[in-house]
DNA sequence: ATTGACATCCAAAACGTTTTGGATTATTGT
DNA sequence: ACAATAATCCAAAACGTTTTGGATGTCAAT
């Protein structure tokens, strides 16, 4: 049924080792012989088999990446890294494990069996949290990886985009049009990136001259929905706001919804802005205000680095930072 | 480092055998030694190298897919069948793996080197064609599978959307609403669905009284751009049409687009209806009107088939078909 | 005392590959 | 002509599991 080594050597009447040799390019097996075998080995359609060569030199030629599973696992953003993570892999010939968890204690499960399995040669970690234990873990074990976002610690390589930057650029985008009171959707306090997001947000009122008002200050949890009921309860407040940051596009259409929902008009009365630039927000209504995450090109970069870790070649950026690009649409009212 | 077997036989004293009998549940060994070597196994944080498992015994509890990537691979469409898929998956104690390749012959390849190296127990096929070679290559090898899409054989299992009942729908809809010039823009002839879409616009327009006319019926790729082209090809007729139905959501919504540039209004000047209903249809500016395939379920029931079918259970519907359901939204005018 | 049944354990083979350490010729330099 | 070198090949070990086919000891039935 299978063909492996053994049929080869047959076939052709020459040992297993020389096959082996001469299928993988070592230089003591003569040039018409190696011809021989290849041309054997293409007409069988021979496939070496990953799991014994796995076993024999540990190398898996795949890379992997734990996704949480939320209620549904189909956030935009995941899937966009995973699209550059993917594609850039292809390149370099890997293939791409996934593994759906639950985040918390399945999902660090999942890593120590991925890894202790030794089914992956790298890994790629996104969404980090602050003083995540998965990276304490793959530092501990020693197992090649890459980081999209920066915790405190920095003692590996991570590529990130500067939110502080962002939120900043933005809330002066905001300030700049007239808006007073500017409001600020957070994500969950855990992930890493929310006190850089928050920090650009006080950095920007601080730079307008505006007071910080813990009141227009709520807590999100990166979905849409979430989005949806802060805005709602933003709008019910005595001086509501006249304009909403979020610190995702996802919470920024929720929001948009529940303004539309008040029968007030998103970018008149309310203006809103993102972070993350998802497909989606360039093809809402109105169109979303945001900052550019090159989603994309930071899970191929990312899978470059990683490479390089696995390969144990040097790296002349242990940390990426990019800076990400303002967009302005509609949403925000400067289009109008 | 690692921790084997051979560790736990060394530190328990007994055999490698009877380590590998008590762990994974032969009925041959004393429940108190059972006891014994399992709690070893944990303390040292044993967990099992599934490439020396797979070899031994084939089973290697991921499934596959193939995803043709192009320029970017991030198509909504297999995004979200990619979620419903892995999150099944995970429910099994499954994983995934993922192979980003071009279509055509470097595709076909991915599958013969993930098969015949055997990494994967089965494989989700999906956008599937006529004479589908992949699924020809699966049945040769007696590859687990399953698919979503009906190609013109039909000895297997799949899970398929009826296409032409939904453009049905969609036809009929926007006959309803006075619109005489129905145009249709086709997705690529050799995708299975082109044939069954087309046949539910033709049977569409026939209840409705229309003639069917050539002029209207534009080749598109399933593309934002494609569908942006082929809607300024139609509005530049002598008499164009009033409505454009496309194959699939991001034609819509390219087709949208070019509309907007002609400074018309979308769902009053000309009416527009996709097919899929991404997550961008409801947020697009006007929202789309289009047909609900319910693909993260897909992927969910696909993933549900293909467990049976690797373990040889009976199926009992070897052919799921699921009826679409119109989603009427304003940019057929339906609701302005 | 012998047999059979049972419970508990284990040595060794097998899976398909890569790698190590030669073995055998042929070729070259002296 | 002889040793040294190069070219070409191969047997066997190793990777970490699972599975096969007993081995050993105990106990009850004959």
């Amino acid at each position: 049924m299978k063909v492996t080594l053994k049929d080869i050597a047959r076939e052709s009447g020459y040992s297993i080792t020389t096959v082996s040799h001469a299928l993988s390019g070592y230089g003591d097996v003569n040039e018409n012989t190696r011809q021989h075998i290849i041309a054997i080995a293409e007409r069988l359609g021979y496939q070496p088999n990953l799991a014994a060569r796995h076993l024999r030199s540990k190398q898996t030629k795949t890379i992997g990446m734990v996704i949480p599973l939320t209620a549904y696992f189909s956030d935009p953003f995941f899937m966009e890294l995973l699209s550059g993570v993917g594609r850039q892999a292809a390149e370099y010939g890997y293939d791409l494990l996934l593994s759906a968890q639950q985040p918390g204690e399945e999902e660090l499960n999942a890593y120590r069996r991925i890894v202790a399995s030794s089914r992956i040669d790298g890994v790629v970690v996104a969404r980090v949290q602050r003083d995540d234990p998965r990276i304490t873990f793959l530092k501990e074990a020693h197992h090649p990886f890459v980081v999209f976002g920066r915790s405190n610690a920095n003692d590996y390589p991570y590529i990130d985009v500067d939110g502080r930057a962002g939120v900043h650029q933005i809330v002066l985008h905001l300030a700049r049009l007239g808006h007073r009171r500017i409001a600020f959707v957070l994500s969950p306090p855990q992930l890493a990136f929310t006190a850089l997001r928050y920090e650009g947000y006080c950095q920007g009122l601080a730079e307008a001259g505006l007071p910080l008002d813990t009141a227009y200050i709520v807590q999100g949890d990166l979905t849409r929905a979430s989005g949806h009921a802060a805005a709602a309860r933003l709008l019910a407040l005595p001086e509501p706001p006249t304009a909403i940051v979020a610190c995702n596009d996802s919470m920024a259409l929720g929001a948009m919804l529940a303004i539309q929902e008040q029968k007030l008009v998103v970018g008149r009365d309310v203006a809103v802005a993102g972070f993350d630039d998802i497909p989606a927000a360039a093809s809402a209504n109105p169109p979303l205000t945001t900052v550019r995450q090159p989603i994309y090109d930071i899970g191929r970069q990312a899978l470059d680095m990683l490479i390089r870790v696995i390969r144990n070649e040097p790296i002349e950026n242990l940390h990426v930072l990019l800076v990400p690009e303002l967009i302005v649409r509609a949403s925000s009212g400067g289009m109008i």
